[in-house]
DNA sequence: CTGGTGACCATTA
DNA sequence: TTAATGGCCACCA
């Protein structure tokens, strides 16, 4: 299209991404960034989710950090809405933490998980 | 245009 | 292991 309109901005190629994960899967702030054509720009990404339309389709709740673990404060109530969202979907969390490599979108590569045991 | 800010990230101690 | 620091990028006033 010549469109040069590019809706004025970046957040719809945001919401865009996000919409593509996949019901019981989580992305991070930076993966989503990357894949929308913004390298770097991590924090745009949960600048346009805290933006997010009211009601809108997109499914927020599947973007957490790159360490695995909600951006909110325990103490906030979308912290537990957000958990509460992603238990509905079978995101098991593991002392407060999501295992990227398993639950993570998009997957990484076809080795599945080289050593699960860390320790040696 | 300039400066402040954020639902971040990787590095370093 | 967690905590602190600097750097990122784009949006907003």
């Amino acid at each position: 299209m010549k469109g040069p309109k590019v809706v004025s901005s970046s957040y719809v190629r945001i919401w865009r991404t996000v919409l593509k994960i996949p019901r019981g899967r989580i992305s991070t702030y930076g993966t989503v960034a990357e894949l929308s054509g913004l390298p770097g720009a991590a924090r745009l990404v949960g600048y346009a989710l805290h933006n997010l339309p009211n009601g809108s389709d997109v499914p927020w709740h599947r973007v957490i950090n790159s360490k695995g673990k909600i951006s909110f404060e325990k103490s906030q109530d979308m912290y537990l809405t957000q958990r509460r969202m992603l238990r509905e979907e079978d995101v098991v969390f593991e002392n407060e933490k999501v295992n990227l490599w398993r639950y993570g979108w998009p997957r990484v590569g076809g080795k599945e998980s080289k050593r699960a045991r860390s320790k040696r």
